[in-house]
DNA sequence: CATTTGGTTCAATAAATATTGAACCAAATG
DNA sequence: CATTTGGTTCAATATTTATTGAACCAAATG
């Protein structure tokens, strides 16, 4: 393959890793991103990336999971086929988005944990009301952008 | 320590691991939130957590570094005391949306390796240009937060 | 019903990361 | 200027995580 794309994969997987996926994962995604075929097999991704079909099961595994790529399946073809999910384009960071209530749950537990009021005390409930505003905002900033970009 | 607040320790520690962060720096910044105390010394914070000096020393250093904690110094006090950052709320937030931009930037690159139009290369455009729009509606609703609540 | 295909599973191993603890250092104190 | 304090540094170790590769399995094919 082309050594830019190569390059690219590598840099796909250390940007995912960045996220919390595996490298190998995020090579994944940068070769489904600029492979050029609409299907990708099992086999083709693992040729791709040269690693062993354990590791590649179990990548494919995590990446159908967390829903960042779908399967494919063909008429008259065993295989299973995977490309990047087709759902829409917000639903990762709304899913994202759930972090952020959670540390805003956590911040609040924190201060129920206090004995005495102060400048943290102030800190952990603004944030926590920050975070939990802002989740919400978001979500409708992405109900916008799908609403603008409708199928 | 009284039992939850050693267990809500724990479970800021794993929280903290899931945005990146390791489970010691977690841990820190949950004593940090609940300690009651207005500065904190390194030694409190090793009593505290039970860890080595050179672990607590790493950690210190990696969360100052990132910006969650700032070290306070105290006229005639050799020590160096650490509470959760003072800045503003938002700004732990502003510095993640730098991943939005890098993200948009790497999905504009995939497309660029493209040799066909298909499916995908719409994908990698949308999803490149609703990264960068909402990175910076994201920054518009900070500001609009930090306005209201001016210190 | 034997063989091939398209994987999955899992124990072993490799690689990456976090933690310890001892040695060390500079600044303050006696 | 010797000692104490408040750390830092870093090699060794422990822990966690990812990857391999061989054994295995079910469905499709011959």
């Amino acid at each position: 393959m082309d050594n830019n794309k190569l390059n690219f994969i590598e840099e796909s997987g250390l940007f995912f890793e960045k996220l919390g996926l595996t490298r190998m994962a995020g090579r994944a995604m940068g070769f489904l991103m600029i492979c050029d075929r609409d299907a990708v097999s099992f086999d083709d991704i693992q040729q791709a990336l040269g690693a062993s079909k354990g590791s590649i099961s179990g990548t494919m595994k995590m990446l159908l999971h967390s829903g960042l790529v779908d399967a494919v399946s063909l008429p008259g073809d065993r295989k299973t086929y995977y490309r990047i999910s087709r759902k829409r384009v917000g639903e990762m960071l709304r899913s994202r988005m759930k972090l952020f209530e959670a540390f805003s749950e956590l911040l609040l537990k924190g201060n129920s944990l206090k004995e005495k009021t102060d400048e943290t005390t102030e800190w952990l409930d603004e944030t926590a009301r920050f975070y939990s505003w802002i989740q919400t905002e978001i979500g409708e900033l992405i109900d916008k952008w799908e609403e603008k970009n409708q199928r």
